[in-house]
DNA sequence: CTGAAAGCGCTTACAG
DNA sequence: CTGAAAGCGCTTACAG
């Protein structure tokens, strides 16, 4: 049997609810009551009930997040940048991996709600009409990740796609590169796809560059997804000297395919990936890519998130753009 | 304001008992009333309040789950697996980075022991003697991860460590390496460090090779501290050609810093890694290692973790040992 | 089949 | 400075 609160009263001849007190660092009790109330908590080995509490406060220091799949490293940094914050303030978090499927999604926000995390952070690469709906009506707190909100209901934190893929197309255009693919998500055409796409095309309209869609091969996005696109694009028989790929998972299996198809990275075929994943320099060669501050991401998320949640916090709704960065390394050549 | 079970009793028109009937699917409920509750529900809106319930019915369906680092692929398998298994069961998970600081892991045990979880899963590279009086004393159930439990009270999930090192060694030794470096952890001398050096030396003594504790290097176990463990090695002068490390991280870092200062892999120099994290064959040169089911371990912990926690579920304690496997790849090369 | 009531383990306004 | 008591939102034995 666990040792509750009136076990300790009981102890230290008090009432629980001066117990309460001590337990709570309540100032206004006699040091000498304080004494013997912390010795009868020790003896007793009385460990508070944080649910017994909640229920009463009508808070659990508890935050529910929502990630497609911890296993990509590019989710994992964001949960670790959370957590981290979460211990700081003293939350937890509850983790939930969505697999972007909208039932899962659905399913898990429903409990994460009944289970009354005070706030919830909500990972995708895109918000449907309907999880928008849920989320501005849940009665949880909500700040979204990787995704803006355009309701003016829900703050985000996330970089500019748009930017940062255009950015990087520019960089490689300038080193004489002229023909590409995108390889991109199989299901997905939603925000960041969208997004990245933009700026994919408005560089290469600048610098007059013929792209249409049957340029952009669709597959999951993981290495043997990247490696069967690269294999796609090379019987295709359409020419290419570059690929820009989703992330950079997708890159790494392209550029293996490539190697293997008998093509040589960079000298025959550039790729770039995305998102500078903490492996990216330590292929060979190392991959061209955008850095996204994954860890920053989740922890301002969560930051942002644990203010809305205490009573003075700054309420204010916003969508926060962090920095990209892009690394340009081995896996994209010069052409002359 | 959430709305209540007495907001939608009300609306019903009946108590509070036969909402709660309803909502928890108990069956002696006439048609016609549930019909008027359920419709009550989704007129008002209500979600059932976990917190409430928990308290009352002593069961929060929530586990946790303490882990050194979710940002290392290991671990991250692992809690995916138990996280996938806590799905189909309707449990949910608090994750806990405790980064091998027994502070940390004091105070995690504890807000998971508080939080009322229902059961914890301790994964760790050792369990100290305190961390297992405190594991074997909490109210929670608990299960252990990637270590076993001596004391016959608490159950495990992991591999053979010892066998899994010896096997990979002989397997190395069979292709004619005789000098040999371990690149193992900075501070850590427990049971995981153990068990795997007495599986190497078993194998080299077996096969009259010459170690000693000279032949150990130690640093952190991450790309960089492998890149940093070779450059002592190499410019130690103590000849080898072979080198263990403690993870395939670890593995890779030594192999680019091989290959930085000259030394040609596998040609020059062989390098084993272990655990086959997921990107280990998409490397160049792909890694030779031991896999080890990771999800696997995660989602079997979790099991066993949900059946102590089910009042007919079995309660047998024991350590169950699952398979691992030696991959030889280009990372190592026979010796003439 | 349904409801009134007790109780899960806390916190906190109120009174003293 | 301290305690008695109400109440957080549920579940469930008990009575009808």
């Amino acid at each position: 049997m666990r040792v509750k609160i009136v076990d300790v009263a009981r102890e230290a001849n008090v009432s629980v609810a001066t117990v309460s007190r001590v337990v709570n660092n309540i100032p206004l009790v006699n040091e000498e009551t304080k004494e013997r109330v912390l010795e009868a908590i020790k003896k007793t080995g009385y460990k508070p009930n944080a649910i017994a509490r909640s229920l009463k406060i009508q808070k659990t220091n508890t935050m529910g997040i929502m990630i497609p799949d911890i296993t990509n490293p590019y989710y994992t940094e964001i949960v670790r940048g959370a957590e981290d914050v979460c211990g700081i303030y003293h939350y937890n978090i509850i983790l939930s991996n969505t697999d972007f499927d909208p039932e899962k999604e659905r399913k898990s926000l429903n409990v994460l709600v009944e289970k009354q995390c005070d706030g919830i952070i909500y990972v995708g690469k895109d918000l449907s009409a309907e999880m928008q709906t849920e989320l501005i009506d849940a009665p949880s707190e909500v700040v979204l990740g990787c995704i803006p909100d355009d309701s003016g209901m829900l703050s985000g934190v996330l970089i500019n796609n748009e930017t940062a893929a255009y950015e990087l197309a520019t960089e490689i255009i300038k080193m004489g590169h002229q023909k590409f693919m995108l390889f991109f998500d199989e299901l997905e055409e939603g925000y960041i796809y969208q997004e990245r796409k933009k700026g994919f095309i408005k560089a290469f309209k600048e610098n007059n560059i013929d792209f249409d869609d049957s340029r952009i091969l669709r597959e999951k996005l993981s290495l043997t997804g990247g490696y069967s696109m690269m294999e796609q694009a090379l019987n295709s028989g359409v020419e290419f000297t570059c690929v820009f790929c989703f992330n950079d998972q997708t890159a790494l299996g392209a550029l293996r395919c490539a190697e293997e198809m008998g093509k040589k990275v960079p000298d025959d075929i550039s790729v770039c990936g995305f998102n500078n994943f903490w492996i990216a320099e330590w292929t060979r060669p190392q991959i061209t890519t955008v850095a996204q501050p994954m860890y920053d991401i989740g922890a301002i998320a969560m930051r942002m998130l644990i203010k809305l949640c205490e009573k003075d916090g700054d309420r204010a709704v916003k969508n926060v753009y962090v920095p990209h960065e892009v690394y340009i390394r081995d896996s994209v050549q010069k052409i002359k």
